[in-house]
DNA sequence: CCAATACATACGTTTTCCCGAATGTATCCC
DNA sequence: GGGATACATTCGGGAAAACGTATGTATTGG
C-alpha cells in the first residue's frame, strides 16, 4: 500500500526552494513552530500570498501545520528521504548565513519580545521550539 | 570592483535545480567534463532543448563550457559562495543515489566504452575528469 | 446565534517557463 | 570557399506559476 512512497520528487523539492518568499518563510521557521500572523507581519506581504506559499511548502512535504484555536502554527519537517533531508538541512544552515535572512530573524525576535507593539499581533501565540528537529542540532 | 559578487542569488540557484532535465545533466557531468553530443544521445531529447538547459545552468553559475574544435565540453563549477557549494555538493551526492540517475550514468559509461555503436557519437571526444572538483572528492 | 478574528481557497489576470521548429554561428574537411 | 558537423539562439504558442482581489471556512467571544 505504501509501495510508491519510496521515490522522492527532487524536481518538486527544488522548485519549492526556488522562490524567495518561501525561503524567507523556511528561514523564519528555522527550528520553531510559528504562527501565520507573524509571517504576514514580518514579510510585510498580503495574508493570502503568505497562505498560498505555506500551502505550496506543505504540498512539497517540507512543512506541516497544526491548529491551535484560531491560529495555525507551521513548522519544518525533514523529508524521510535521506538525501533530501541532508540537502534540506544544509540549506537551512545556509539561510542562517544570509544577511537578509538574518534581518528577518531579528525582526521575528523583536516581534516576539513585544508583540503588543505590533497591532496585528495582539494576543498572537509565541513561537514554539520544534522538537522533531532537535536530533539534528548536533550536525 | 568586485564589490557586488558577494551576494549569491539563492532563488536562482534553486530554480536551476528545479527541473528534471537539468538535474540529469548535472548528474551526468558529475565529476567529468562532457561533450554536448553525449547529453543529447543519453537523454534522448532534442539538441536545442539540451542546449537551452545547459545555457540555463551556465547563467546560474553552476556549470562552465569549453570549446574544443567543433565540440563543446560542459563541466560543473562549484559556486564561490560557501553555503551554495555545500548544498550543491550534497545535491550531487544525492543524485548519485537515485535509480534513474544511476541508469543515466550507466548509459554514459556504455556509450563511452563503445561510442562507435552510437551513430550520433562517431568520433565524439570522450569525457574528461574535472580537475577543479578533485579537492572535494574526500568529502 | 451573530459579529469578529485568523486563515484558506477560488477566480481572473499577468507573467514566467518550457517546448518544438526554424534559423544562426563556429569549426572542420575537402 | 563550400558543404557538413556541432552547437547556440530565436520565435511563437501553450502550460504553469504568481499575484491581487474577493469570498469561503473555522473558531472565539458576547
Amino acid at each position: 500500500m505504501a509501495a510508491k512512497a519510496s521515490h522522492f520528487n527532487m524536481e518538486l523539492f527544488f522548485q519549492a526552494l526556488g522562490d524567495n518568499t518561501r525561503l524567507r518563510l523556511l528561514n523564519l521557521m528555522g527550528d520553531q513552530e510559528i504562527c501565520v500572523c507573524y509571517f504576514v507581519e514580518i514579510l510585510g506581504q498580503s495574508q493570502p500570498k503568505i497562505s498560498r506559499h505555506l500551502a505550496y511548502l506543505r504540498r512539497a512535504g517540507i512543512v506541516e501545520a497544526r491548529r491551535e484555536g484560531k491560529w495555525m502554527h507551521y513548522r519544518i519537517v525533514m523529508p524521510s528521504n535521506i538525501g533530501a533531508a541532508q540537502v534540506f538541512h544544509q540549506t537551512l544552515a545556509w539561510l542562517k548565513e544570509d544577511k537578509a535572512m538574518q534581518s528577518d530573524r531579528a525582526k521575528l525576535t523583536k516581534a516576539c519580545c513585544s508583540p503588543a507593539t505590533f497591532v496585528a499581533l495582539q494576543g498572537a501565540p509565541l513561537p514554539i521550539p520544534n522538537e522533531s528537529l532537535v536530533s539534528l542540532e548536533g550536525k
